[in-house]
DNA sequence: CCTATGACGCAAT
DNA sequence: AATTGCGCCATAG
């Protein structure tokens, strides 16, 4: 868990952030961390989903694997990052679950077409009208 | 305290 | 087209 506020502000934009993913849709690193206003992070968010705590470890947790759609969010090559054949390789199986078909790349990674599944808005849908302060 | 590593991404080689 | 370098920063050792 975060050890400073600073960072579990973060995790939590974050976490609010992929919930915004409609179901059966995808997003990257890079977008949720532009989402939020820190293009220079998607590393970060990937930080914060991999610190996500599983349902089971924390069913009451306001943000656990089942209150955020992790697998709703893969890299800018429209590729699941590999980290581990096992942690890949249930995202497939949990995003195949909604509908998402997932490809293979010529190394075997597993891939999606952002052309019919990315989800690529250019600001939250629940913040879109929310900030007036930009004076100039 | 300091170094290494990583669910990333982009520019420059 | 494939690598390398760099920014970022929470964690792990």
């Amino acid at each position: 868990m975060p050890q400073t506020e600073e960072a579990a502000a973060w995790f939590a934009a974050v976490y609010q952030a992929v919930q915004e993913i409609p179901h059966g849709r995808v997003t990257s690193y890079g977008h949720i961390a532009l989402l939020l206003g820190f293009p220079e992070r998607p590393r970060q968010v990937g930080v914060c989903l991999k610190h996500l705590p599983s349902a089971a470890d924390q069913p009451s947790a306001r943000y656990n694997s089942d209150t955020v759609p992790w697998q709703r969010v893969i890299n800018a090559k429209g590729a699941i990052s590999p980290r581990g054949a096992n942690g890949a390789a249930n995202q497939e199986t949990v995003l195949g679950q909604e509908g998402v078909a997932i490809g293979r790349g010529s190394l075997g990674e597993r891939t999606v077409d952002f052309e019919t599944y990315g989800w690529f808005p250019s600001r939250l849908p629940s913040r879109e009208g929310e900030d007036e302060s930009d004076s100039e």
